[in-house]
DNA sequence: TTCTAATACGACACCGTGTAGTAGATACTA
DNA sequence: TAGTATCTACTACACGGTGTCGTATTAGAA
């Protein structure tokens, strides 16, 4: 599922928060760079929830909102939608480990093997 | 660089025929399954070269239309964008190896590393 | 009950994409 | 050379997604 600019930085606001934000807080982090009015961010939250990227939690009165996935979930679903897209999987994933750095991958599959944090 | 369905479709029929294709020619291979102006075509073609997705290259009279990557390339470079676009490339990378079937990346590894066709 | 903060809903502009028509250029044919 | 067939160039329009807000409504707080 595509995602624009705006959307992008409010999913990173909820990223580095660690925990689930009001819209009023998203909107205070995001108006430090630029100046956005509360219901833009209200919207964009709004439609973050309804594509499923974010989930909408009521407490108190306010929604509080948090990233469905981790962004490294999200990042690896979109690699592995793109390479699901095409008829060739097998030689799109050994194009794709060709072009990273050799080490990088090593460090992924060790990574990947180990229980992690 | 996002792709609509009849963008993605054409690209198919480019990939698939393995040579440069006129618009007529793609034309006539999408006529079989759907009903459309060749002008359509046309303006498919254009956009996706203006993405330079796809070369033109004059022949003839015509304008011959070739892909300007080979699927692999595209599905790698896509999967690469997504990875790029993260901060934390090596959980994403991490996390992303270990959702594919094992083999998988063994046998990608193996044909990465020997010089293709 | 009145005020305030939050949500719900709607609106509008812009851009990308699907879809196509028309006009102008180019070349083949009779 | 005039007519016809092909191509390309340019324009257009509808629709959906996204950025951007405004107004109306609602639900707790004072």
């Amino acid at each position: 599922m595509a995602m624009g600019d705006l959307e992008r930085e409010v999913m990173t606001k909820l990223w580095d928060a660690g925990e689930p934000l009001t819209v009023r807080q998203v909107h205070e982090l995001l108006s430090r760079d630029r100046d956005l009015a509360y219901t833009t961010v209200m919207t964009v939250l709004d439609r973050l929830a309804k594509k499923r990227l974010v989930t909408q939690q009521k407490a108190d009165r306010a929604y509080r909102y948090a990233p469905a996935q981790t962004r490294e979930e999200m990042t690896a679903g979109l690699m592995l939608d793109a390479l699901s897209s095409t008829p060739d999987r097998d030689a799109a994933l050994a194009y794709f480990v060709g072009q990273l750095p050799p080490d990088a991958l090593k460090a992924a599959i060790e990574a990947a093997r180990n229980p992690e944090r």
